[in-house]
RNA sequence: GGCUCCGUGGCCAAGUGGCUAAGGCAGCGGAUUGCAAAUCCGCCAUCACCGGUUCGAAUCCGGUCGGAGCCUCCA
């Protein structure tokens, strides 16, 4: 039984789809008006992780994530460049699509745009104003937030102690709380018409329009930061609910944020935007460590790869803070290095190349089988770990220990059984088949789809010097003679380049 | 001020009532190696602090200290 935790409830509950076996997910999507830091992955890369589990659990899963690109920051940066909105728009969509797929975030089936959905979004407006939930002034709406009793429920607060001063449509509104359904337009902002007048959706109102038409009027699990709780998911649950009468969704989930390390504050968040004015030791310290968290996510993924920090994502417990560094991200390079190593292992064992294993899709039955060996026996003991880890609210950072155990395991039985000696037709099998289990388990938290592409001089004349240098040393070695082996093997580190005596030959590795 | 959450070995990080507190990084000892590297084996924590509940708590309750988020745009 799969159990999640419910930002709504507060505790963990049983996964119990509305629908037998459909499993639908929203998850809130940036604001294009910028280019996309580190901590906007954090959602997309366990939301993709958690559809591949459900999947894998035998769900049909539907994921939805929604990209905003119409809002007051959108217009001000289209000011600020001179050029139109729908141009920014696109060119930092374009930035977010290839981040995602570097990550191998590679699950959402839907990515509703805002200005693609006006008129589902003019139509929600106008349902909620037939319904007495929300109002027209001089060519705004307002929600009518005293008219919903619930109001305030996911983020456990009053409708009066909401919302502040009600900012600069204050005086139009009947209370401080009530937020924009739809805002009129000034001359020169971009808009749509609108039984109200030229203008555009308030932020809240396009997720609620864009999921009613995706997943309909109920659905499992809407995700998003935890920074989204107040106001924005508080609104679009209860424009949704008050319109349709029933819960938007089954389980609220959020993710925790990111820090930049060293700093107070989350990465890309308001202090990162404001200008100090308190110029201290400290705070300079900051933003150096700052700038290396929220600066260019494409410039992280060029050099750590991809890979690398979705498992440094993903090796945290997503409703967790996590802090970035530099040091961590290498930390979780160094840790993938034993998988690496055991692939190749696998390869030079049995020929059969661990990316070319074809991932089982389903979680299939494994009995007990009272004739396993020990072997098989500890594999599946670690593969159920895997198991109960991810169906306790997706504990990822649990599963990944899994992993490792795995990769100890298979070691020691190559190691006891002296494979590289020789290896028989059924211990390849049992090889085999333990391998499976980690392509399998390891594909579900969407890593080791592919070879990590960050190995450098791996050109074919390397190859062929590396192969030249391997030779002469091995002789040297025969010979006894161990200054001048030692002498190359030396040199070579000091190019970067590792050599590995094996039992079975020699081998080399760049780092 | 209101509302949430967190504090586990040198660092990162699982575990949230009961066998010897996962795993990773770093370190140390051993096997292996000509020496290394890789791999394997072993070692390294009583869970911020105080008090309470309980046969039994890192895990529940209260308090103290420290840290974070939201209450304003935000993944």
């Amino acid at each position: 039984m799969i159990r999640v935790y419910n930002t709504l409830s507060k505790q963990k509950e049983d996964f119990q789809p509305l629908e037998e076996g459909k499993v639908g997910i929203y998850l809130c999507g940036p604001t294009v008006y910028d280019k996309s830091h580190i901590g906007h992955m954090v959602g997309p890369i366990i939301f993709d992780t958690i559809k591949r589990y459900l999947t894998y659990s035998g769900y049909e899963v539907t994921l939805v994530v929604n990209i905003t690109d119409v809002d007051d920051k959108l217009i001000m940066k289209s000011r600020e460049r001179g050029i139109p909105m729908d141009a920014i728009a696109e060119e930092m969509t374009d930035d977010y699509l290839s981040n995602l797929a570097s990550l191998g975030v590679d699950q959402i089936d839907h990515m509703p745009k805002a200005t693609e959905s006006m008129g589902e979004i003019i139509q929600f407006t106008q349902d909620l104003i037939d319904k007495g939930f929300a109002y027209a002034v001089d060519g705004d709406v307002f929600f009518d937030v005293n008219a919903d009793q619930d109001y305030g429920k996911l983020s456990n607060r009053t409708a009066a102690a909401a919302q502040g001063e009600g900012g600069e449509a204050a005086s139009r509104k009947k209370s401080a709380s009530d937020f924009a359904l739809w805002k009129s337009a000034k001359d020169d902002e971009p808009s749509w018409d609108s039984p109200w007048g030229k203008g555009r959706p308030g932020w809240h109102i396009e997720c609620s329009a864009m999921s009613r038409r995706i997943l309909g009027e109920s659905f499992e699990i809407h995700g998003g930061g935890l920074d989204l709780v107040f106001p924005h998911h508080e609104n679009e649950l209860a424009q949704s609910e008050c319109c349709h009468g029933k819960p938007l969704v089954k389980y609220w989930m959020h993710n925790g944020l990111m820090r930049a390390g060293g700093a107070s504050g989350k990465v890309g968040g308001r202090s990162d935007r404001q200008d100090d004015d308190s110029e201290t030791q400290a705070t300079v310290e900051t933003k150096i460590s700052r700038s290396k968290g929220a600066g260019g996510l494409a410039d992280l993924i060029e050099t750590h790869g991809g890979e690398r920090i979705r498992f440094f994502l993903l090796r945290t417990h997503y409703r967790s803070t996590i802090v970035f560094s530099e040091e961590g991200l290498q930390e979780a390079g160094t840790a993938l290095e034993s998988f690496y190593r055991l692939f190749e292992r696998y390869k030079r064992l049995t020929g059969n190349c661990f990316y070319d294993l074809t991932p089982a899709p389903l979680r299939e039955d494994h009995s007990e089988s009272n004739n396993d060996s020990e072997f098989v026996q500890q594999i599946n003991a670690h593969r159920q770990s895997y198991l109960n880890h991810m169906d306790d609210d997706f504990n990822t950072g649990g599963a990944t220990s899994d992993l490792f155990d795995l990769v100890r395991t298979i070691n020691r039985f190559a190691d006891q059984n002296d494979l590289e000696q020789s290896c028989s037709d059924e211990q390849q099998v049992a090889l085999t088949a333990a391998v499976k289990t980690l392509r399998n388990l390891s594909a579900i938290l969407g890593i080791f789809s592919a070879p990590s592409v960050d190995s450098a001089g791996s050109d074919e004349l390397t190859g062929q010097l590396m192969e030249l240098m391997i030779a002469l040393r091995a002789e040297a070695r025969a010979n006894k003679n161990f200054e001048i082996a030692d002498r190359i093997r030396d040199g070579l580190s000091e190019l970067g380049i590792t050599i590995e005596d094996r039992k079975d030959g020699t081998g080399w590795r760049v780092g």
